[in-house]
DNA sequence: ACGTGTGAAGGCCTTCACAGCG
DNA sequence: CGCTGTGAAGGCCTTCACACGT
């Protein structure tokens, strides 16, 4: 596959959920005219987009809409199941296990972690809360019986962000959405005098969520509103 | 000012975190060297984002640790306090308002709203529940005594985002930092045919936090692991 | 005739190398 | 001598125009 820019996938993220939109509505086909103004970019990019991927419209008629929906599901791994665990179960741990619309996409969440004993035993979401150092022993059982886990959510306080990403990697996770404002280094604690990643983190994925920062970024554009912002990065 | 690459924006967010943790563990000097290895960015890049904004180093020793946090506090806009209105207070609007750390930047929530009749007087952070049809009125009063609404955070099922949206512009809000998985159309509902702004909407900045999305490009990555996402896109 | 798919042009961000200053 | 600040080079993404298929 080509090399594919990474504000195509966020973009691409944005095609679907129009495509499902439009589909709900009974809208049975579309163009790249209408899905850039929806998505608020241009047809250009619509078309580019797509063909990174393959041709998936037709000539002088545009893109069937369920067929498209199919089509950009298979591209971003949403027609298989992803196993979830999510790390902190507090208040944002907490909403984010409620949070509907996970499983519309087959994300399973499969287990619960936190570190602080209050918390423990607690049931959310039908799934009891785990001690934290359960969480390799977990993921192994999970391996030989239910299916591996795939990614661990991280919702803790900062200060003990890196150390749960450095649990969810010890474990075999390969996947990791951090929700903490934190930048996580892909490096033990311990090592962090060397520059290089440590073997066990090879691999994998890091994806952040940071509302704080989104706050502090509307900060900016507001006192500077000359800095026109239409960009791609909205898709974030 | 220059024109300001949108992702350096989100850079200097990181930045900014990064010294504050450098002060707490009161470490005065820094680096675009020390910086950029936190951040997981260039050298280059650091010096250059900063440049944008002005020469906060000296030559030849580094940057003073407490000295460049008040500049990019002063840059991001976050030495004055902004006030905030949360529309939707279900389990996500609620875990927001309770987040901490967004009153250490004076973010400061001054009403929650939302349209569930179940939940309107419910007490959320020292702040009762109000009806989202009472907004318009609060902005306006709010002006009159303790200041400006500022910003508007949407926290409300994706369906009704969009009139969420609205009804911010109208009571006169600068900006809108959207949680709901959709992109929100600068223009009336009703002249969704007209490709233009609708005329309220001008100079309102919208950000979104998207996690949806942000687990789908996850999923993706897993998928094409070949596609090497060191890329700044890891700051939103 | 109409809208997609795509090679090529263009522009903007990043990278670089080094000048400049402490 | 060390590290910042910055003009210039480079590369990648976006934009464009048009060929192509229906």
């Amino acid at each position: 596959m080509a090399d594919i820019p990474t504000a195509a996938i966020s973009r691409l993220v944005t095609y679907l959920r129009i495509l499902e939109q439009l589909e709900s509505n009974e809208v049975s086909r579309t163009s790249s005219n209408d899905l850039a103004e929806r998505a608020g970019v241009t047809a250009f990019q619509v078309r580019k987009d797509l063909a990174y991927f393959g041709r998936f419209g037709t000539r002088g008629m545009g893109y069937t809409v369920p067929l498209l929906k199919r089509e950009l599901m298979r591209v971003l791994g949403l027609n298989q199941t992803w196993n979830v665990v999510i790390i902190g179960t507090g208040r944002l741990g907490q909403a984010i296990a409620n949070y509907p619309g996970a499983s519309d996409y087959r994300f399973q969440y499969v287990g619960l972690f936190d570190i602080n004993p209050e918390l423990i035993g607690k049931e959310v979401r039908g799934l009891s809360v785990k001690h934290i150092g359960s969480l390799s022993e977990f993921v192994q059982e999970k391996a030989n019986t239910s299916g591996r886990v795939d990614m661990g959510f991280i919702a803790v306080p900062p200060e003990q962000a890196q150390a749960a990403a450095q649990t969810l990697v010890e474990a075999g996770v390969k996947g990791i959405l951090n929700f903490a404002p934190i930048v996580i280094q892909p490096r033990t604690l311990e090592r962090a005098g060397l520059h290089e990643p440590a073997d066990e983190w090879h691999g994998v994925i890091i994806e952040n969520v940071d509302f704080l920062a989104g706050m502090k970024r509307l900060a900016f554009y507001i006192l500077n509103p000359h800095l026109k912002i239409t960009d791609t990065e909205e898709h974030a």
